[in-house]
DNA sequence: CTGTTAGCGCGTTCAG
DNA sequence: CTGAACGCGCTAACAG
């Protein structure tokens, strides 16, 4: 339980006590660290009396094994790297929760880093798992070169949320188009035609996948899109208020389809600033469902995703890849759910 | 800027490709390793067109230091353990963004660990970071344990949010009992003469500092605490709106002050479920302001803690503490800011 | 300024 | 079943 770390030890010179390797519960036991080795790793033939009397040393004496010795011999890490964009944004923190707890669950560790949503950034943090010889990287896509780095340095990646990888890999996806075209859907049939959709300028098969099922939806029904209606943000989002406000001053939607939560958020805001009342002046619907909307007044109708979920599943699929490198790519797509509240209804009469 | 890794190359094991290391440059450069450490690491002396030719050959060849080779080499790892709570949880999720972001900045990585609120998980954690040799460790606490067995090891620690440590060490925390005695003042103020608290039954200075601004303020405008008012949930909080309910049925409270976001937001649930009215029936302060509470009808009155930041300061002490190991530790308190909006009111009139 | 030597701690041969 | 020998990749010490 406790480790006692006997009291007159020497200090390393950066001011801690040397830690217990090998050599020293092997000296203690009366064998060689080849054997203590075996013992403790559990891996290859060792005596029954031998283990026990080495296991009892080493809790003893409080050993730690050193990774890096360990990773440094074996040219594998039981760390995993992971990339998101922002960690405050609550769907990457639900992300990062899913992935962390498997990884942990199975063995392995999780560096995080955070891009900021910025190619550069995502390429310095793909260069630093590269030195730490990690085994795989689970990453929200922002540019294609990271990937592709890891890759040609035979580092296996799952991309979670949105694929981009040029030679493809494992991934995590929410089918983006279904939920959107049944967002659209629900408001069409609701008799919106004019909605004004709010989607993150990027090639993102997110962005791309819920413009799709905007269009795809207003196909089945019949109803022209009008392109002026279609409101790509940038990603970083400075002018997104203006941009809405533009939307509604200019294009008169009866409702708006906001492509994620964050935009969303703006879009209720801006909304709320004109005094817009929902979903009698306007309807709203949102992408990924997150506990604001279920508390506003009116709440919003959203696509709900399994956030948590798609980060286990991340992770599941790189320790399956580190298992089994050969097998082909394999891409899960879970199924979103539409949640009806109070901010979509019918548009306004006149 | 691209690194070619030669076509007919071998392959390890593993199957990924051998990657470069300093003695392959070193050939190639016609140098020895250790000049080729020297010009590539920056430290020592290397004449210029060595250390240039050194400079080309690693690009060329796209040479990535081995980080475990280094770590074991020098003792000491450019991996910071972090362990919160709760990546989920959007608090949780800010401090580790801004512990990410000073790090990354400072040439170190971030090994996040969850501990969900265990004490167990919590030790666990610790002893991976033992095992990688992590020259510091970032924690909110939820036990004594860990950070005793990491301080017996000579790593450094750094709490964060709450104070736990039993040898003392360096912490960022919010100034509890202020934040609490101003949001409690607040409601006395405005004639409240029996305020409910929720706060969570843990010794941590949190909440403990969080309880005690609440009595101080009780004290301070000559108010007596009936201590019925005062409900400790427990920090899984599985009962806790039953425990809410109960207050409200039998001590009829005019206000409730719950002590942090989550305790808010159970609160405003079950406040909703029983039609109670915001500020009129009752009012609400809350505790870490969170973007819900200025979304909802009425506002959320809350104190505000700047969350990101204290990550940040985190994250600066330990780097300060590892290049200075020997200096006293260093506890910052930042100070909260009282948000007031419409759900905190005058008290019913009968 | 440079190369040689040695060792960080571990696991994996290979003989015995 | 065990121990001796070796090397993973890097850097610090030390001669030159």
């Amino acid at each position: 339980m406790i480790d006692p770390l006997p009291g007159d030890q020497e200090l390393t010179p950066l001011g801690r006590p040397r830690p217990v390797t090998l050599a020293d519960i092997a000296r203690e036991a009366g064998t060689s660290a080849s054997t203590a080795s075996r013992a403790l790793s559990g891996r290859g033939y060792v005596s029954a009396d031998a283990r026990a009397r080495l296991l009892e040393v080493a809790e003893q004496l409080g050993y730690v094994p050193n990774a890096s010795a360990r990773t440094l011999k074996q040219r594998q890490s039981s760390v995993v790297g992971v990339v998101v964009s922002d960690l405050g944004n609550q769907f990457y923190g639900r992300l990062g929760a899913g992935i962390e707890q498997t990884l942990r669950n199975s063995g392995y560790q999780m560096v995080l880093v955070a891009d900021n949503l910025s190619g550069a950034e995502e390429i310095a943090g793909a260069r630093t798992f590269l030195e730490l010889r990690v085994p795989g990287v689970i990453m929200t896509p922002v540019g294609r070169e990271a990937s592709a780095l890891l890759a040609r340095h035979g580092v296996h990646v799952v991309e979670l949320d949105r694929r981009l990888a040029d030679p493809p890999c494992d991934a995590v996806v929410l089918d983006n188009e279904l939920g959107a075209r049944e967002a659209t859907a629900h408001l069409l049939e609701l008799g919106h035609r004019r909605i004004g959709l709010l989607v993150v300028d990027t090639d993102w098969t997110s962005d791309i996948g819920r413009l799709r099922g905007y269009r795809a939806a207003h196909t089945e029904l019949g109803v022209a899109v009008d392109e002026q209606l279609v409101v790509r943000v940038a990603p970083t989002g400075q002018d997104t208020d203006a941009r809405i406000g533009a939307l509604l001053d200019v294009e008169a939607p009866t409702a708006i389809f906001a492509a994620n939560n964050l935009l969303a958020e703006r879009a209720w805001h801006v909304l709320r600033q004109r005094r817009l009342r929902l979903p009698d002046d306007i309807s709203l619907v949102g992408f990924d469902d997150v506990p604001w909307m279920e508390m506003v007044s009116p709440s919003i109708t959203a696509v709900a995703q399994p956030t948590t979920e798609m980060g286990r599943r991340a992770a599941r699929l790189l320790l399956r890849r580190i298992g089994d490198p050969g097998s082909p790519p394999v891409v899960e797509r879970l199924q979103p759910r539409l949640v009806v509240r109070g901010s979509s209804g019918a548009p306004p009469r006149n």
